[in-house]
DNA sequence: TACCATAACTAACATTTGTTACCAGTTAGT
DNA sequence: ACTAACTGGTAACAAATGTTAGTTATGGTA
């Protein structure tokens, strides 16, 4: 009973985080309206509540689970013991790669954030700042061992973590080459552009 | 009498365009009530209607006017006889410049205008389509000439474009570097990693 | 069969939204 | 001094918003 209870209610309410993702991404959090969402899940807003406590709520699962999954991310690639500039590219190919199969909940996350309200606001806003610096002291390392040029390390972040949301347009576009292809050019791109040579 | 006319409702307008500019910026334009503007330009929202003519116009001027500035910055590169990648290193270093100097309506424009409506909305999107095909071609010709590695141009376009948008990081933070440095930071990192070595 | 959680519906709510109509005070040119 | 434009305010509007209350059909479990 409670199982199935269970597995029911969370099928339900993923596909309707899932909708809301690709609404907010299409259209914004604040100019997506919970009869708008309704409507993509084929039911009445009213009906919604059922499964979800408040549009809040929505965005706020979206945040943190694509928070945590970077966050967690990290954590094992700065494990490793291998150069810094590898962990860089690491960090920058899972970007990539979540940016083109998960595009929706991660360009929401990314985009719509601000649009949470306190507690949570100010938690996500400390998650990305510590995952900012994380990125920038691995790049620093880099430059210590000349592994990397002697450049501001934040900007290399702000840099990397923006030009990967470009993807966007990516996803958007007609020809659009493959998805591994992307990566690669990226890559050789951004991974060229700090490397010493 | 029409030239003071004139003179006092374009500075009223102007003001409550850049304060509307801040807003969106920083909740965005669905996010920002006439209420929310006119409580900030210290007036009744009412009254703003006695200068401009509707919220949507507010956002269609400022997405036509950045749009006119890239579009006619770009005008003027082109013509030059200069090696491509030097093209493109000042189409980057405008971009940056705009976004350190003209953050508000720069950002937004390049953010809220998914939020036009159709007429306009049509038209910024050709533009923009028609900017970043300039902006491949350039690369294209750089690559032909081994100015620049043989890297997929859209992607090139997409990856610079997208991260001078991640200035708006930098002005949100605390310990800001110049704004010189920065554009030399950035110059470095994304010219380093387009040009044959 | 009786029961109960699930998940849908309809109706309604209190606010908030963009916007309009109308009015009044100030300013500037004749 | 008179007029007209400019710029503000008040009141109100219809529509849209997130959300709650209450009801009902369904399908599985005791």
């Amino acid at each position: 009973m409670a199982k199935i209870r269970q597995r029911k209610n969370s099928t339900r309410k993923e596909t309707i985080i899932e909708t809301a993702a690709r609404l907010f991404r299409e259209r914004g959090f604040s100019a997506t309206s919970m009869r708008d969402l309704a409507e993509q899940v084929g039911v009445e807003a009213a009906s919604l509540y059922n499964h979800i406590s408040s549009k809040a709520e929505i965005l706020q699962e979206l945040c943190f689970k694509v928070a945590n999954k970077f966050m967690s991310h990290i954590d094992t690639v700065d494990a490793e013991d291998i150069p810094a500039i590898k962990k860089i590219e690491a960090v920058l190919r899972f970007h990539i790669q979540q940016m083109v199969h998960h595009y929706e909940e991660v360009y929401v996350s990314d985009r719509e954030w601000k649009h949470l309200t306190d507690p949570y606001l100010s938690n996500i806003q400390t998650q990305r700042r510590v995952y900012r610096q994380r990125i920038a002291s691995i790049i620093e390392e880099g430059i210590r061992k000349a592994e990397i040029k002697k450049i501001d390390a934040p900007t290399a972040v702000l840099i990397m973590l923006h030009a990967v949301s470009g993807i966007e347009s990516w996803h958007r576009s007609k020809e659009k080459i493959s998805g591994e292809i992307l990566e690669e050019n990226m890559i050789t791109i951004l991974i060229g552009g700090l490397q010493n040579k």
